[in-house]
RNA sequence: GGGUGCGUAGCUCAGCUGGUUCAGAGCACUUGGUUUACACCCAAGGGGUCAGGGGUUCGAAUCCCUUCGCACCCACCA
């Protein structure tokens, strides 16, 4: 068989990833064992794959093989999110494309064309995830809107109702005119902005007096509806009981007083538009302001705007600052920098707006879920820890969720109206049930369903996401299930910080509420991905590198590694492509060393040289000790830490050295016991490369042998830990600094690898001579003499052992190796002080722990050591 | 305005409860190499007052205070 050099990365991906679908291995059902059990952040139907996605699932990914390789059943359930206001949005914009407007359209209509267009965008993302390799269960592939799922919603809401935590309220909300939806407080994000404050000037009602109020917002003086001055301010006592004129409309308001206004800031005159201002809201409330709200759906104005009805509010504020120059009334402008709410899902500008929206109470629902991540023994682990603070932040200060959007693709508020009155409701799972309670509730047995009217509002996203470790389950419509009770709580949750409010505490919470159980054991969280100059990727940047392209040029298992080198939890990863080249290098690498031991031919009459024996004992114990800090890692979730000890593993212990010490001379044969060793090795590396290069381990692991079905590396027990031995490991840390020596040498005396050298060696230290066979190979020398005086050539120092390397006189250079010497002389002397002036200081050898000091009394005698044979060799020159 | 976290080699980071893993790793860099698995390679090498200052201690990258710089989160100042 003859192997290629390079492996086509991309061919082994598609065909290993069908074998593990065709054969079944990322599919679970409960059994005997131990379940480890992740549920995928759900993405957007409206996504594509980029590169964050790609960190996020592959750190899953790896947890995922890992377990299943150490014999759990591990499930990894994916799914999609139906996303409302993305999706909607953008099945707005396809339908407008082709000539429909959303108005045009029956609610059922609508809802048509949005499942359409699920169904042929939706899964694209899914498809994608399986590149990189995801090992999901996908005849677990769940989506929010599945009609269990929808179901579990609808229960959760009318149980949360029924308990008397749902309220409905005419309040502020957070109002984007773009998605013509209200958004929760979390939707909403703040940005700085440079704006303007505008000097208004009021005229005072039957009196040439006026006064000056500052706003950023002048377009809002139609919905004026008082004045508001502090009074303790003696500047406006005057003003005290009088009434204001808002100019333009000329409407008269009271000039009110409330300590509320901060007589520092703009005039220390405050205009009151109770529509569009939560403060000025509460103000309304408290003195009994009328209310004027101004503006359209769409953020234009309505006819309270006057000449600039149907105009748009930024558009009106420029014109409105035009207008009231020319009447003289815009005193002046200052450059303002505030900060604005704009929303997260369509970055349009939030309008603060009265209406009457679904609240859900949160205060009393959160104190598990404060408990079981703060407590000392905490039931749910952050990695890091440090979002426990911003966690225990926004928990202990929550505020009351908006759970209604006015918006059709999402599920429906169960809450059905009948009579007249806007209180007529009652609230049920399904219309038939709610007709039941209204016949009882109304005492007319002659109602219909034709008398009930649905809300029109859907719930927010979140309270579908919120379910989610729960009902991909179904383990609120049928809470005895199976599945639900083998499978929950999860093990682990990964996801990025941006969503900790939204999603993670909000998961937690539903837990305790629904199942008085944490929905997963710990929540890792992954760090944001920015390009090289530390700048978020964005598409409006164009430093978004193209997620496919990537897998295509470096391999899925590439790409793999080259994310994960990089990324320690919780810490931002700077992309850069050099890591995915990295990534492939070593695939390579890994490739190549297949490639030597394949081309070995085995003659089983030969005997195992020493220099084999001794290496693989060598190997084998470092193998062990990195598994055992390999498991200390991942106990940590320190994925980039276990991924470089796995890489300099292969890299330097396998590859550099251990196959370098065993393989046989040019066209010579291997005996047998070293070629079985080292194929057992060649196995378990793979095995522990796996969860992060799942393709190419796999390539090779099949290559090695016929396996059979069931003998994949995918479900191939992962390494047991076995104790090892550090003496083997540090006498080979000795040797391979002796080597490292030797070959510096080489180097500064130009003698070619291909000649070989003798090496004499002064054993002062009396260290074990089993390794010489391995020096030799190594170094290529023909000889290792023992002698106890100095040999004329290059020498160099080990501790307190003396090596000596005979070169032709041409390339003695005496005066060199003195100054050579001399130089590791005094930095010995100088090490030596410190350690003495250490060791004389009295309270040192009180203070310290006698550990300590006994170590310190070592490092003395071994410089002391040290310097002696320095000196010796110096003398001789 | 409040909070949290971070400033360690050119870059990305590790360094847990102060003392042999204490100044590290990978990459990058420099130099040398057609060693017959691999130039997607091998070998060797240079490089850091651990942001600045002060303190505690026998001993500080590590603990405390302070200054500076950065990042993120929260909050209704028009």
């Amino acid at each position: 068989m003859t192997i290629p050099p390079k492996i086509s990365l991309s061919k082994v991906e598609t065909k290993w990833y069908d074998y593990w679908t065709k054969n079944d291995y990322f599919n679970s059902t409960p059994d005997e064992r131990e379940s480890y059990t992740i549920v995928i952040p759900p993405p957007n139907i409206t996504g594509v794959l980029h590169i964050g996605h790609i960190l996020n699932n592959t750190i899953q990914d790896v947890l995922i093989r890992r377990a299943r390789m150490l014999g759990k059943n591990a499930c990894w359930v994916p799914g999609i999110d139906h996303a409302s206001i993305a999706t909607e949005a953008k099945v707005v914009a396809k339908l407008k494309e082709q000539g429909i407007q959303k108005k045009e359209l029956t609610r059922d209509e609508f809802i048509e064309h949005a499942f359409n267009w699920k169904n042929k965008y939706g899964g694209i993302i899914l498809e994608q995830l399986k590149k990189i390799g995801a090992s999901c269960d996908w005849k677990r592939t769940a989506f929010t809107m599945d009609s269990n799922m929808s179901e579990s919603v609808i229960k959760a809401f009318v149980n949360l109702y029924n308990k008397g935590l749902i309220y409905r309220d005419f309040r502020i909300v957070n109002w984007d005119p773009e998605a013509k939806t209200t958004l929760s407080n979390e939707e909403v994000i703040y940005e700085e902005r440079q704006g303007k404050l505008y000097f208004i000037k009021y005229r005072i009602e039957g009196s040439k007096d006026s006064l000056t109020i500052a706003t950023t917002r002048p377009e809002t003086i139609f919905g004026d509806t008082a004045i508001c001055i502090n009074p303790n301010d003696k500047r406006f006592s005057h003003l005290k009981g009088k009434k204001a004129i808002v100019p333009i409309c000329n409407r008269v308001v009271p000039i009110i007083e409330d300590e509320y206004v901060d007589v520092n800031f703009g005039t220390g005159c405050l205009k009151v538009t109770p529509a569009h201002d939560e403060n000025d809201r509460t103000l309304g409330e408290k003195h009994n302001l009328e209310i004027i709200d101004i503006f359209n759906d769409d953020a234009t104005l309505n006819s309270y705007g006057l000449h600039y009805k149907d105009k748009d509010r930024f558009a009106t504020r420029k014109e409105i600052a035009k207008e009231l120059k020319e009447k003289e009334l815009l005193t002046k402008t200052e450059i303002y920098v505030n900060k604005v709410g704009t929303s997260e899902r369509t970055r349009e500008i939030v309008e603060p707006k009265l209406s009457k929206q679904w609240f859900l109470k949160m205060k009393s629902l959160v104190q598990p879920a404060i408990n079981s991540v703060l407590d000392e023994n905490p039931d749910i682990d952050f990695f890091p820890k440090k979002f426990k603070n911003t966690y225990r932040h926004w928990m202990e200060n929550i505020r009351d969720w908006n759970i209604s959007r006015q918006l059709w693709w999402g599920h429906q508020i169960p809450v059905f109206y009948f009579g007249n009155g806007n209180e007529d409701f009652v609230v049920a799972e399904t219309i038939e049930k709610a007709l039941v309670l209204a016949k009882e509730k109304t005492k007319n047995s002659t109602l219909t369903t034709k008398n009930l009217i649905q809300d029109k509002d859907t719930l927010d996203t979140w309270f579908s996401s919120w379910l989610w470790p729960i009902s991909v389950f179904d383990g609120i419509n049928n809470p005895k299930n199976k599945d639900f009770k083998y499978y929950y709580p999860t093990d682990v949750l990964v996801t990025g910080p941006d969503i900790l409010f939204f999603w993670v505490a909000r998961m937690i919470i539903a837990g305790f509420e629904f199942k008085n159980e944490k929905p997963f054991k710990g929540v890792y969280f992954t760090g944001l991905v920015r390009d090289k100059h530390r700048r978020k990727m964005s598409k409006s940047l164009g430093n978004y590198p193209d997620a496919l392209k990537l897998i295509e040029d470096y391999g899925a298992d590439g790409v793999r590694v080259g994310l994960l080198l990089s990324s320690s939890s919780g810490n931002d990863l700077i992309f850069d492509e050099n890591l995915c080249k990295q990534g492939k290098s070593f695939a390579n690498k890994i490739w190549n060393t297949f490639r030597l031991i394949k081309s070995w031919e085995i003659n089983p009459n030969i005997r195992q040289t020493e220099a084999a024996r001794i290496g693989l004992t060598w190997y084998e114990n470092t193998f062990y000790k990195t598994l055992s800090e390999i498991e200390s890692s991942y106990s940590k979730y320190r994925l980039s830490d276990v991924l470089m000890s796995v890489y300099k593993l292969i890299m330097d212990d396998f590859s550099s050295q251990l196959l370098e010490i065993v393989k046989p001379e040019y066209k010579q044969p291997i005996d047998k016991k070293t070629y079985d060793a080292v194929i057992d090795i060649l196995e378990n590396n793979l095995k522990i490369l796996h969860p992060f290069m799942p393709f190419l381990t796999e390539e090779i692991w099949q290559h090695i042998a016929k396996r059979k079905v069931e003998d994949a590396l995918i479900i191939t027990k992962y390494p047991q830990q076995k104790k090892f031995d550090t003496t083997v490991i540090t006498d080979f840390e000795f040797i391979a600094n002796v080597v490292s020596n030797i070959r510096t040498i080489r180097k500064e005396k130009n003698i070619p690898f291909k000649n070989s050298i003798e090496l004499f060696v002064i054993n002062n230290k009396n260290v074990s001579k089993n390794f010489d066979v391995a020096i030799k190979k190594l170094t290529n020398t023909s000889a290792i003499k023992y002698v106890l005086k100095k040999v004329d050539g290059a020498s160099f120092r080990v501790e307190s052992n003396e090596y000596f390397v005979p070169i032709s006189n041409t390339n003695i250079d005496a005066k060199a190796e003195k100054e050579k010497l001399s130089k590791e002389l005094k930095r010995a002397e100088n090490f030596l002080l410190s350690i003495q002036k250490k060791l004389s200081n009295e309270r040192f050898i009180n203070n310290a722990e006698s550990k300590i000091v006994d170590l310190e009394r070592k490092k003395e005698a071994d410089a002391i050591a040290k310097i002696e044979t320095i000196k010796i060799s110096l003398k001789s020159y």
